[in-house]
DNA sequence: TCTGGGGTCCTAGGACCC
DNA sequence: TCTGGGGTCCTAGGACCC
């Protein structure tokens, strides 16, 4: 195999490796419910920001035949028949749950990647004598128990394959929430890879799918055994792996510590409406501090900015505009205020007036390791600034991760922020906020 | 009326260089 | 008038993921 990206190369193991993923049920619903347990065995979901979009749907939900991602106000008739019980969402509570759930884990295995806020590779090759589906079985018993969480685990020699047998332990009660392949007879996994379609597999979304099945290629085994070559010749190298993947040759590392991120974004949907510069850098200042903050926790530096806005899409009569700039950051920094005043300085340039703005964003980009920053073309005027802007810029993070976000904040954010996201099916941050705590009533 | 947010990787094509 | 070929770098866009 040609070269390539390290983490696709071959694992030099040898023999098969039993790869676990641990993944949530419908993680927010969840979350919701493990608070408010009357929800349980009812219709429930959560929506995205702005209540725009459904993001997580309970059982029962998914059994109306309600899709991810729609937008909420599309199936109104149905909240309204079924009753349907809907909340905005609360990270700050589900990112704490998720927290919980990876520290569990880690107890089960020391080789931990977590993939997304409600999924979790766990490598527990070598630990094939303890009989691994019900060393899964315990992992699921003790989420249920010590959090309240419903989780699936599927088991594999593969990651696509691990996630393929996990979406069979969702989908097939009888597995009882743990599928393993590696103790699966090969004609049972080539029955059921015969029955589902392509479109599940890992890395395979719905244009692949669709152009696969006009191949013929329509069930996950039919791609596993189709010609990687010639996979790779009519596709990519990318789909090449995952049909390695699906036969049990690796291709995909687990990746114990996670890599710092290339770009850091922020952007959000305004509650209503943006006509002007004042409100939109209200919101492009607030933006790009929260970005910087990420920046400066994974101890990064930015080498430029890029900011957009844009009208809503959706409005196809209305007239549509959606610039977007990079601005340069002559020295790279992670100083709130230098990347505010060239954010702002980029919004001037695109912004033009008499529009309806729905949205708008930014990216970080070209970060680097904040140790290793280049001498600046002026180095010595540069010195002495530098070690204040770091202090305050320290001070400023603790003062915000102790109070609460947005505890103090730059005057450029605006006091009157009338462009914030509506919000008001939101439930309490149980866990994150002593104010909000639950209260037992006697 | 009302349509999310944050990431990654790969590829193609153009600019530029020798 | 006729005008090569190969390499690198960058960017935009598309596909995917949750």
């Amino acid at each position: 195999m040609g070269g390539g990206h390290e983490r696709h190369s071959q694992s030099p193991v040898t023999g098969p490796r039993s790869i676990a993923i641990v993944d949530c049920n419908n993680f927010y619903v969840s979350c919701e419910r493990v608070f408010q347990p009357a929800l349980e065995g009812r219709p429930v979901v959560v929506l995205s920001n702005n209540d725009g979009c459904v993001v997580a749907r309970s059982d029962e939900v998914k059994a109306l035949g309600v899709k991810m991602g729609v937008p909420f106000f599309q199936i109104r008739p149905l909240v309204e028949e079924h009753g349907i019980l809907a909340f905005s969402s609360n990270y700050a509570l589900y990112a704490d749950m998720s927290n919980r759930v990876m520290s569990i884990l880690h107890h089960f295995s020391p080789h931990q990647e977590v993939y997304s806020i409600d999924e979790c590779f766990l490598d527990l090759t070598g630990m094939e004598h303890l009989d691994l589906t019900r060393y899964c079985q315990k992992i699921r018993q003790r989420i249920r128990k010590w959090l309240g969480l419903p989780v699936c685990v599927g088991i594999a020699p593969t990651k696509t394959l691990a996630k393929l047998a996990n979406h069979i332990a969702k989908k097939q009660p009888q597995y009882n929430g743990v599928c393993n392949f590696n103790q699966m007879p090969s004609l049972e996994a080539d029955r059921i890879m015969a029955s589902i379609g392509v479109g599940e597999v890992w890395g395979v979304g719905r244009r692949l799918a669709e152009h696969l099945g006009r191949m013929g290629i329509e069930t996950v085994k039919a791609l596993r055994d189709a010609d990687p070559k010639g996979i790779r010749q009519q596709f990519s190298v990318v789909l090449e792996r995952t049909v390695l993947e699906l036969r049990g040759i690796s291709c995909l590392s687990l990746e114990d510590i996670a890599p710092v991120k290339k770009q850091i974004m922020s952007s959000r949907s305004f509650g209503a409406y943006v006509y002007s510069l004042q409100d939109l850098g209200e919101a492009v200042s607030l933006y790009t501090s929260r970005a910087a903050e990420k920046l400066r926790s994974q101890r990064s530096v930015a080498g430029g900015i890029q900011i957009y806005i844009r009208t809503n899409p959706h409005k196809e009569h209305a007239p549509q505009y959606h610039p977007s700039i990079t601005v340069p950051l002559i020295e790279p920094t992670d100083d709130s205020r230098r990347i505010v005043r060239a954010a702002l300085w980029g919004l001037k340039r695109i912004y033009r007036p008499g529009l309806a703005y729905q949205k708008a964003g930014i990216m970080l980009v070209e970060l680097s390791p904040s140790g290793q920053k280049q001498a600046g073309l002026f180095p010595a005027v540069m010195g002495q600034d530098e070690s204040r802007s770091k202090r305050l810029m320290c001070t400023l993070d603790r003062i915000n991760q102790r109070m609460g976000n947005g505890t103090l904040r730059l005057a450029s954010e605006g006091i009157e922020q009338n462009w914030k996201m509506k919000s008001g099916r939101k439930s309490p941050c149980y866990t994150t906020r002593w104010d909000e705590i639950v209260k037992a009533m006697a």
